[in-house]
DNA sequence: GAGCCGTGGAT
DNA sequence: TATCCAAGGCT
């Protein structure tokens, strides 16, 4: 008996159904559309690469409208493409498209190959891109594999793996390639960019009109939320820092943060910078050196004690502090001009600080028990 | 395989 | 506000 994977079990009526709906339902009248131009074709492809199409319409005619064949294009200079470019982004493209047309004119005459295979080796084409340009302007059976298609995949099928991973990705491959129609390879090709841009849509997808709602796995299973699976978060990176609290008497010195990144413009404690920063939640002891040079700005060091390192969540990364006690036997005079301010221990709790720093500042001020080592 | 490229929209 | 992602390809 042979045994067939379950991947590789292509129910034909998955096409058939898409053809169906695309030719009453998807869209006939983009402006690369209804045309077998493999110039305008491509010109398109290359555009619509990880852009919507609502942001190509309008650099889509005006780049025509400069380069109306591909033999302007190949004749342009450069710097005139890319000025049409502007503004799409993802530039490599704009230089690619222009290679590209050099290259077709140089090795093709000027006219594009339709073998899928030839398309890919040109410049800015892929598997994907040539598959669609060769469905568009030859009629040639070839799989694309785009956005839509992975989340349209994912959920009809159930597939409950990253396609950002290698397995998965090829997994999809293989199943796009085995769900090619006999014939109809644009309508088919269409419906699926128009399925994926149109019902099957990242947030609140059009189940209720989805032409695949009988065979979807995640609409069966309630699942279209959570398919595709999404980019595992990776973990969130741990930053260092090292903290003064210099204290004077009942006051403690305070330093204006710079005005961009966190807490900026905010009040907080003086820090240490170029410090090497050790793993998980424990810090190197502070650099002596450092430790003196810094203190020396604001003055005399009589004592120093390394406390107990305190860890702040942010939503991005997790800081750990490594607080530093110092007390002074001279305090210098500080410029007003250099952010610095001394601030009572009563007015702590009423002041704008940071949350994580205003709760060290309470629990540690005046707290000796969670000093662990004795420095100088 | 991961990082990178760009801009605009949605959540 | 930050993050994700959109008709991907290249290094």
């Amino acid at each position: 008996m042979k045994v067939v994977a379950v991947e590789n079990f292509v129910d034909p009526s998955f096409s058939a159904d898409l053809i169906g709906w695309q030719q009453v339902h998807g869209r006939h009248t983009l402006p690369w559309q209804n045309t077998r131009d493999a110039y305008l074709v491509w010109l398109s492809e290359i555009m619509l690469q990880q852009t919507q199409v609502s942001a190509v319409l309008g650099y889509y005619a005006r780049f025509l409208e400069r380069f109306p064949t591909l033999r302007d294009l190949a004749a342009a200079p450069v710097e005139d493409v890319m000025a049409q470019w502007s503004g799409l982004g993802y530039y490599t493209r704009a230089r690619n498209l222009h290679k590209c047309a050099q290259r077709v004119v140089a090795e093709y005459d000027g006219v594009f190959p339709s073998d899928p295979l030839l398309l890919a080796e040109l410049p800015g084409i892929g598997r994907s891109t040539a598959a669609a340009i060769a469905a568009f302007s030859s009629g040639r059976r070839a799989a694309i594999m785009d956005g839509n298609v992975k989340r349209v995949f994912a959920r009809v099928f159930g597939i409950d793996t990253y396609p950002g991973e290698r397995k998965t990705e090829e997994a999809m491959w293989r199943r796009a390639e085995a769900l090619l129609p006999e014939a109809g390879i644009e309508s088919y090709t269409q419906g699926l960019m128009d399925m994926g841009a149109t019902l099957c849509t990242r947030s609140s997808p059009s189940c209720e009109r989805c032409p695949m709602q009988p065979r979807c796995v995640a609409f069966a299973t309630g699942r279209t939320k959570d398919l595709p699976v999404r980019k595992p978060k990776k973990a969130v990176p741990e930053k260092h820092a090292v903290m003064l609290l210099v204290v004077d008497g009942d006051q403690v010195l305070l330093e204006q943060r710079p005005p961009s990144g966190i807490w900026g413009g905010l009040l907080s404690l003086p820090e240490l910078d170029g410090h090497v920063a050790a793993e998980d939640d424990e810090v190197e002891p502070a650099d002596q050196d450092a430790l003196m040079r810094a203190v020396s700005k604001f003055g005399e060091m009589e004592s120093c004690e390394h406390l107990s390192t305190v860890t702040h969540v942010f939503t991005h990364y997790k800081l750990h502090i490594a607080p530093y006690r110092i007390t002074l036997s001279r305090r210098l005079m500080l410029a007003a001009e250099s952010g610095h301010v001394w601030l009572n221990a009563a007015d702590i709790a009423n002041a704008a600080l940071p949350a994580p720093v205003k709760k060290l500042l309470l629990e540690l001020l005046g707290n000796r028990n969670a000093a662990q080592q004795r420095m100088f």
